[in-house]
DNA sequence: TGTCTTCTTCTATGCTTTTTCAAATGCATC
DNA sequence: GATGCATTTGAAAAAGCATAGAAGAAGACA
């Protein structure tokens, strides 16, 4: 869960980020527009935070970006406060839109309000969206089929976990599949050319295991 | 769509009342907290704006209520100004929150959002005027049929996201729809001779996407 | 009401991708 | 180094989709 913080007062990012760290979120931060859309560029970000007056880019047009390519979720940040600026933040299809100074508690309960429906695992460098029902390694797509997602999701809710052929049939196949179990193991071999060949370890004699760790 | 305004103000009412009809809405009013609820559960709500301070059961409690019965969104009205409140607010599962006084346009854009009825949305080159239903590629003017169109507009609304066919039956020709899933391909395949063949992507075994870039 | 047009649904066919399985090869463990 | 299990490979089978076209439904217009 990347929360991306834009602004061109250090110090208003950095409470921020304070803010948002101690809550568990992965944050990045940028002090203008262009460097908040090249951070936009490179990394999944769930939550875009824009300052409304930053140098170079400013934040509606940072957010128009984002809302026009992604559904990441934005929150405009404002020292502005006429109505119109509210209108036309709303309007640039900004989700949330807060006046400065502000209560860093209500930005914070406003902000988890916008992610809690975008539910992604993480592993290594691996990311699970489970709504797009799709998976990216290094932000980039995974070309998988439905068997390979469904079998790296099913790994990645057992992360660190040894799963036997019989139990992955069961799930990813279902309980009333009566092929042949080394069947997965055509299936891991793929899985493992398009993901990495070091994460999911094999244990012979028992099973496959997705290593959180490398080792 | 109807939308209750619940306010024991009548200017207050009156005034919301004129603004929500005139976008269109089915409009219906309650004067106290009691109203509100036993509106609530003899009709089909979709957004509950509600004065915090009111006679009988106050906008927090009918929000609870709302909120823990439903799928409605709830919009909190006050002249309260605390940051406490507002938590308080946000915590009783409102979905946005307005301090008094307030610009009625504000109010109509924050309820719209909720209400997930954007003015626009752009997709590459793809833009949709919900207000007018129409669609534009390259500001020329799709000739989409209604289910086109239906489908074009939940596809944006979902961009980036897989839609298996079950879903889409669900939201284009409605729940009770028991015809043969695979007539979406038609659907899907018209689509594309009109918007261009890259922009919705197949997942094999999936169902489709509305791709936000291309690759 | 009847005719014409447009839109929707469904079926059939061929094609592509994915899945499965079997046989050969490779590797760890005792 | 023998044994059993894992990996690799390739080819057949199965599944899923695109396309086209016909039949049916809905709506426009006289």
């Amino acid at each position: 869960m990347a929360v991306l913080i834009a602004d061109d007062e250090p110090q208003m990012v950095k409470i921020l980020s304070a803010y948002f760290k101690k809550e568990g979120f992965n944050v990045l931060t940028a002090n203008d527009g262009q460097e908040a859309l090249d951070i936009f560029e490179s990394t999944k970000i769930e939550l875009a935070i824009l300052d409304w007056m930053m140098p170079k880019i400013d934040g509606i047009e940072v957010c128009k970006y984002i809302k026009d390519n992604s559904q990441t979720k934005v929150l405009i940040l404002t020292a502005k406060g006429q109505t119109e600026d509210e209108i036309k933040a709303l309007h640039s299809g900004a989700d949330d839109y807060i006046k400065k100074p502000f209560d860093p508690q209500i930005l914070l309960l406003r902000a988890k309000k916008l992610m809690n429906n975008s539910e992604e695992i993480k592993v290594r460098d691996i990311r699970i969206m489970e709504h797009e029902k799709k998976a990216y390694k290094h932000e980039e797509l995974l070309q998988l089929t439905k068997i390979e997602y469904d079998l790296l999701l099913f790994f990645s809710r057992n992360k660190g976990v040894i799963l036997s052929r019989d139990r992955l049939v069961d799930s990813v196949w279902g309980m009333d599949y009566d092929g042949d179990p080394r069947t997965v193991d055509t299936h891991i071999r793929r899985l493992r050319t398009k993901i990495g060949t070091d994460i999911i370890k094999t244990y012979r004699g028992v099973g496959y295991c997705l290593e959180v760790k490398e080792d």
